[in-house]
This record gives C-alpha cells, sequence and structure tokens, in this order.
RNA sequence: GGGCCGAUAGCUCAAUGGUUAGAGCAGUUGCCUUUUAAGCAAUUGGUUCCGGGUUCGAGUCCCGGUCGGCCCA
C-alpha cells in the first residue's frame, strides 16, 4: 500500500486512503492528514482568546477554511479524493446477522451528522441516501496518527468508512471502523442537532439544509419520486406511452390562466410557456397514440399560496376509444394502488390523515359520486335554484355570505357557491359529474341534456385533485366552444389544434392528475411548499459573502 | 394588491416597565475506549433585517423599506 497505510494488527492491513485520483500514496513529503500541525496562536494562549486579534475559533466557517489550508498545504485536498461506497446505509445495516459480529465487511459515505467523542474512542453517524449508519472508531484499532486525524474533522464533512458491522451493547447496528476516509470537506457549520431549522424562509431558500437536519422534510420530499414513480408505472402497465410535448408555446391553451411570456431571439417570437399539456396530448390521438401521458411542468402567471406555486407539475392522461367513466376507475385504482403500495398507512388502512381538517381520508372501497346540481341545491336549500333569475342567484349567493360580482355570468355566481361553500367541504375522495356546460370548452356535452358536460371533478381533502372529461372531438363543435370562450381575445384560439381535430380524433377519455397536490393530501402536508423541492420565492439576498 | 404577524450569535430561542442583549446546541481548549439530544470542566462569539425619526438613553416606541408566514382578493 502506498504511502499512508498502516499496519493495524497482524494481517490486517488498514488504511487511512486519501484517493487524489490516482495520486494516493504517491505523494512527496509531509504527513499531510495525518500530521496536521496545531492551529498557530492559539493553545499557548494563557488569557482570554479575545485578547487576540487573530483568533478566529469563535467564526466556524473560518475555522473550517483554516483546516482546510492545513489539509492542503499537507498535500491533501479534500475535493480531489473520492471513495467507493459498498453499500448505502440501509442495506448494510440489513447485512448483519445478530450474533455474528465483524462478520459482514462494508464501506458506506456520507455526510458526518453526529460525533459522539469519548476521547480515545468515537460513535459518529453518516446520512446517506437512505438515511443514517453509525461508526465506531476506536484509536487502538485505526492508530494513534489516523485517530488524530479523524479528530480534526467538523460535523457536515463527508467521509467514507471501512469496517465490519457489529451491534452495540445498546442493540444498534454499527460498523467497527478500519479505515476513514475525508472524500469533501463543509466550509459552513449545520444547523442545529436538535431543533433542526425551522425558519421557513431558510427551509426554502436552503433546502438541502432542510433536507440534512429535518427527518420529516426529508422524508416527505423523498416520497415524492416514489409516488411519481408508482405513477409511471401503473400507466405503463396499462399501454400507456409516456411523451413530451413542448414547454414553449404559440398559444397557451387547455385551461384558462395567465400564462408567463418569453422571446426567443433567433426566431425573433414571443412565446407562452404552457399552461396546460391538453392540446398537444391530444394532437398524438389524431396521431394513433391511443393511450398516452406526460409528467411535466406548467407554468401560470397569478398567486402564489399555499395551494399555488408558479410552476407545478401535472400529470395528463389520455385514453383512446375510452370516456371520462373510464377515467374514473384508472384514477381510483392509482390513487388505492398509491395508498395501499406506496404510502402503506401503519395501521394496514386505506386512510391517511388530513392536516388541513384533522379528519382522516378513507381512499378504500367506492367514492361517492354526486352531481353538481344537486350539491348546489342541497347548498342553498333552493330545489330551483337553476330557474332562479340572476338577481335572486346574487341574493342567495350574498345570503350566504359570498361577495358577488353583478358583472359575473349566472354560472359564475352558481360556481362560487360550489367553490367557496362546497368543494372545501368535500373532504372525501369525491366523484362530481354532470358539470355545467360553460366550466369547460374541451369536454363532451352530455348526450341528455346538453347543458352538462360528461365529466367529472374529482375532490379530496377539499381541493380539486382530477378533472376528467369525455373529450370534445367534434371540430365544429370545439371550435365554437373555443370562440365563445375567448370572446374578444379570438387570437388565443389554437388553429392549429383545430386543424388537428378536423384530420379526426378518435373518441377518448381525459384526465389531469396535480401532482403537487396529490403530494400534500398523501404525505399529510399542510403546503404545496412543503412537497416542492425548491418552491418559488421573491429573489433574496443570500449567497456566500 | 389589502389586512394581521414575524426577523436578536452558525442554528433554536430568551431579554418585564427604555439604560451594560442572555441560554442551549454548534465552535474553541482540556478530560473521557460501547455512546444514543452522550457526559464533565473552562471558554469564544452580536451591523438585534435595512434606512430614517423621537429621546439624556431604543432590540424594545414612531415612520418608510426588504424578506418571510397566515388570511383575504
Amino acid at each position: 500500500m502506498g504511502h499512508y497505510s498502516r499496519s493495524l494488527f497482524p494481517g490486517h492491513p488498514l488504511v487511512l486512503e486519501y484517493c487524489d485520483h490516482g495520486q494516493e500514496g504517491k505523494r512527496a513529503g509531509g504527513g499531510g492528514f495525518l500530521r496536521l500541525r496545531r492551529r498557530t496562536g492559539r493553545a499557548s494562549l494563557a488569557g482570554s482568546m479575545s485578547e487576540n486579534p487573530a483568533d478566529i475559533s469563535h467564526d466556524q466557517h473560518a475555522v473550517r477554511r483554516q483546516k482546510l489550508a492545513e489539509l492542503r498545504a499537507a498535500g491533501h485536498d479534500p475535493f480531489r479524493a473520492s471513495f467507493s461506497p459498498t453499500h448505502f446505509s440501509g442495506d448494510a445495516l440489513k447485512l448483519h446477522v445478530d450474533g455474528q459480529d465483524n462478520a459482514a465487511g462494508v464501506a458506506v459515505a456520507g455526510r458526518l451528522v453526529t460525533i459522539r467523542d469519548m476521547g480515545k474512542s468515537q460513535f459518529v453517524k453518516i446520512l446517506d441516501q437512505q438515511g443514517q449508519i453509525q461508526v465506531y472508531l476506536k484509536k487502538d484499532v485505526v492508530g494513534d496518527e489516523a485517530y488524530a486525524a479523524f479528530k480534526k474533522l467538523d460535523l457536515g464533512d463527508f467521509i467514507g468508512a471501512r469496517g465490519t458491522l457489529f451491534k452495540t451493547k445498546t442493540g444498534e447496528v454499527t460498523v467497527r471502523a478500519e479505515a476513514v476516509t475525508l472524500v469533501a470537506k463543509a466550509l459552513r457549520p449545520l444547523p442545529e442537532k436538535w431543533h433542526g431549522l425551522s425558519d421557513p424562509e431558510q427551509v426554502y431558500r436552503q433546502r438541502y439544509l432542510d433536507l440534512i437536519v429535518n427527518p420529516e422534510s426529508r422524508a416527505r420530499l423523498l416520497m415524492r419520486p416514489k409516488i411519481v414513480s408508482h405513477i409511471r408505472r401503473f400507466l405503463e402497465d396499462r399501454q400507456f406511452l409516456e411523451v413530451e410535448t413542448p414547454v414553449l408555446q404559440n398559444v397557451a391553451g387547455g385551461a384558462a390562466a395567465k400564462p408567463f411570456t418569453t422571446h426567443h431571439n433567433a426566431l425573433g417570437a414571443d412565446f407562452f410557456l404552457r399552461i396546460s399539456l391538453e392540446l398537444y396530448l391530444k394532437r398524438l390521438l389524431v396521431g394513433g397514440f391511443d393511450r398516452v401521458f406526460e409528467i411535466g411542468r406548467n407554468f401560470r402567471n397569478e398567486g402564489v399560496s399555499r395551494k399555488h406555486n408558479p410552476e407545478f407539475t401535472m400529470l395528463e392522461v389520455y385514453q383512446a376509444y375510452g370516456d371520462y367513466r373510464g377515467m374514473m376507475a384508472l384514477v381510483r385504482d392509482l390513487l388505492q394502488s398509491l395508498v395501499r403500495d406506496v404510502i402503506r398507512p401503519a395501521d394496514g388502512s386505506m386512510k391517511i390523515k388530513h392536516a388541513a381538517s384533522g379528519h382522516e381520508i378513507d381512499f378504500g372501497g367506492e367514492w361517492r359520486e354526486v352531481a353538481y346540481q344537486d350539491l348546489i341545491r342541497t347548498a342553498t336549500e333552493d330545489p330551483d335554484w337553476f330557474a332562479r333569475s340572476k338577481a335572486e342567484k346574487i341574493a342567495g349567493a350574498e345570503k350566504r355570505g359570498l361577495s358577488v360580482d353583478p358583472k359575473w355570468e349566472e354560472f359564475e355566481i352558481t360556481n362560487e357557491i360550489f367553490s367557496k361553500l362546497i368543494e372545501p367541504t368535500l373532504i372525501q375522495p369525491t366523484f362530481v359529474t354532470h358539470l355545467p356546460k360553460e366550466l369547460c370548452p374541451l369536454a363532451k356535452l352530455n348526450a341528455d341534456n346538453p347543458a352538462v358536460l360528461d365529466v367529472f371533478e374529482l375532490v379530496i381533502g377539499g381541493m380539486e385533485i382530477a378533472p376528467a372529461y369525455s373529450e370534445q372531438n367534434d371540430p365544429d363543435v370545439q371550435r365554437a366552444m373555443f370562440e365563445a370562450q375567448a370572446g374578444d381575445d379570438q387570437q388565443s384560439i389554437d388553429q392549429d389544434f383545430l386543424l388537428a381535430l378536423e384530420h379526426g380524433m378518435p373518441p377518448a377519455g381525459g384526465m389531469g392528475v396535480g401532482i403537487d397536490r396529490l403530494c400534500i393530501l398523501l404525505t399529510g402536508a399542510e403546503s404545496i411548499r412543503d412537497v416542492i423541492l425548491f418552491p418559488q420565492l421573491r429573489p433574496g439576498s443570500g449567497g456566500a459573502a
């Protein structure tokens, strides 16, 4: 072995490794890491340190920078080191067999998050993607110099450790380290170990710190990739194709929302960032991709709140030769499998605690299905609500504490009642059906009652989770509905989409699922910002000094 | 955009009624070879978010701003 190799005990080489990209063991001179000099002008000081203007012991950044400088001066740049772990922490822990200590050998790597120094031995913990694992170092196992070098490390540093697994007397499976390597230096201290990081602004702006020190955040944000991955598998198993459609669009269609605008220099053209995935996925139905889905980012230039981030992720699914009722079965199966296989409630039920209301949401069994009109009639206590005049509707809404703009259409007044008085009360999974035709121009009209649509709105936890339609495929009806909705703004109509429809689109069921909101529900989060890694904030003034 | 609330050491938080801003963790220095928020002893550390104002005196009161949270639009 190289320059830094040490013989631990007979027949058992211990290596304090410095894998400086092919230079390990070849450096001349200096003991490097193993012979760090004492910091100058500190240990010998008798009086108050503050009398020494060069004292940096209070400045953790400066102390760490000095340690880095000393490492480099000794010929070891931790940022050029490497390490090859054999296991993640969780997988390593599973290797230990009860009663067979020091039988299994592992190499693990991660960030130092706990140091319990007991003089001539220490217990430390490192954090990797799977969680934490404890490492035990003994001076008489690793040797004096390696042990002294290890004592120079700081919380937050990345290390690799090689050793064997044993169980401590308190029952924790631990790596008995034979060799340890510093593989990256942390120049800034970690937040406090017990309370973690609680300032919401810092949690969002420096999410990496939140992920290191707040286990609940970490678990919640690790759940999201599992949810998304499950959705992909679920749909692929049913022969849906995952596709990618343009984010930059000439016409931002498929929803009613204010788009962001941007500009393409070479083309000399303005573009919108998409507000939905819908119209391009339907073009694919025209093109013969019968089952497609996309999980993609949409952008809406509107308010920011607990339920809204300017960029958010939607799943949209389209299935040719299906309809909205087929989507109903699909989304119920999808959510039930997510609860059963991904969330896996501890009590084995299909129930998840709803943070906002305190209720439990039961995803099991059949879900309630109710017509929009029936909900309105019940909420207004007026069986003839839809026959009332506009003035009577305004009076009815105001009687219930709503403020209504007299300029609104009648359906908007009614929908205000739905969204303010009804939707928030729909905690258990509920399919709201037969929505009025004015609410969506992209769905088929009901054959028996052309005033309503063949659609559902899935509401859970008081939030819209998934709208689904029997998709409108009559190009003439589609054009008429676009024109009615666009009003004076006829250039907001996607003519290219209408051209596609004229080439013929098969009948289809389609659905959108707000992934962020779904994650709020499934993880019991209180805000969309808690399920988005880097939620949008005003530009801050942070940064390294 | 409006209302309410908040910003103090690296982090989590104190500071009554205006005078000299404290603690725990982290850091630094010792001790400690199976710890579990490890322990013991000593010790460093502050542009009280920014800018004005009132006052003999401001973390604290007033005005404006920045950023964040909650509610509303």
